[in-house]
DNA sequence: CGATAGTAGATAGTGACGCTATCTAATTGG
DNA sequence: CCAATTAGATAGCGTCACTATCTACTATCG
């Protein structure tokens, strides 16, 4: 298919496509001559990807793109790929030296150790979390961290739930490690969604019962 | 305290600071005389919740001034200051006759329907599930909503989680608040980090379990 | 009192980001 | 053959979150 095809077929504009292009967010046609180039179904299909990974994960451009990367290589690494995602908001100075955000991390360490998980302690995610618990200090809302242990227990039911969504496809290796990607990612979103509606929910639960009891 | 002194102690440039006020997420500081401002404690707490929602929380500085601004109420709503976090994230036109979005509603509301959930159907959480649904099956990777019902229970006890945290203040309403909101859209990124640590934890212990199997 | 440093408020500028528009030369396809 | 389309290059745009500069005034210290 031609480039305008494209287009419709992924509901990208063409000058979009062409920027992606640039970008090596999509790889090029194939060319029959050097000003003309056909598109295929895994063009459509990167694209719907692109799409989802800017408008629904928030993923800045230079991310994606070394996400692609990851997912094109021969073996894809799943948590690489997914950490390309998270990188791009973390601090760029990571001012290692900072005592703050050591003693955060020394807090961390003694969680991972409790739940006995065995993680790579330079994962985005763990860099994440570290600075989240600093936040949480500097607010002077420290005892929400009080919570951590719960929710590092929710975290293991969540990733349960992940891990049995994609194993079914294990027979398609591929398909594991793209499913991976979205469900993670696209994911944060639905769980965030979802936090949101149970809290709703269970709030007027609770202030319900205290108008009646008080 | 005068605005060098703001600037010292929350970290926030005085450059910076001017643009909060001008943009009215700190309030203007008491004035001694036309062109002198004192600033005081909650001055310093509010710069360090607006950073806190800029670069943990990712909140665009509109929706922050609204979020504030609901704070700042006699009898301030968490939901819609929560929601004012969630919201400048999603579609400017709701295409509220887009059969796709009405397909993924009707399961929603299913499912909400399923846990007995009383959450209202115009809230931005609502909207945003909605949203993922429909990204998922343009991606063909509605499979992946197979799950949507073991993470809404999940969901439920994170709920549980954040309200009994917060519970703990609820002789001081203006604090359950302030910790409700932190709570969530800091907390967003908490279980983002930890959903992250737990999967890579689970999939290298899958994964070994398999390579030892084959 | 005066010199210096600091301040409020207005206005304009900056750099990153994610596109979007325009142009040229070449190529389809009826 | 010729209108429509294309690739690729370059430049422009709109938003966002600041950042810099300037003016007129004020605080304060010696």
């Amino acid at each position: 298919m031609r480039i305008a095809e494209l287009s419709r077929a992924s509901g990208v504009p063409v000058p979009t496509i062409k920027y992606y292009l640039r970008e090596g967010l999509l790889p090029p046609g194939e060319f029959s001559s050097p000003n003309q180039a056909r598109y295929d179904e895994g063009h459509v299909r990167r694209l719907k990807l692109v799409r989802a990974l800017v408008e629904v994960g928030r993923v800045p451009i230079g991310g994606i793109k070394e996400l692609l990367a990851e997912l094109d290589q021969p073996e894809p690494n799943v948590h690489r790929a997914i950490g390309c995602a998270l990188e791009p908001g973390l601090r760029r100075e990571p001012e290692e030296d900072n005592p703050e955000i050591a003693a955060a991390k020394a807090d961390l360490d003694q969680l991972i150790e409790r739940r006995g998980w065995n993680v790579d302690d330079c994962s985005p995610a763990y860099q994440q979390i570290a600075e989240v618990m600093v936040t949480l200090r500097r607010l002077g809302t420290a005892d929400l961290l009080d919570g951590l242990e719960g929710y590092a227990q929710v975290a293991d039911k969540i990733a349960e739930i992940d891990l049995g969504l994609v194993a079914r496809h294990r027979n398609d290796p591929g398909h594991v490690v793209f499913e991976a990607v979205i469900g993670t990612i696209i994911g944060d979103s639905l769980l965030q969604g979802l936090r949101r509606l149970a809290q709703e929910n269970l709030s007027a639960k609770v202030f319900q019962a205290n108008a009646v009891s008080s």
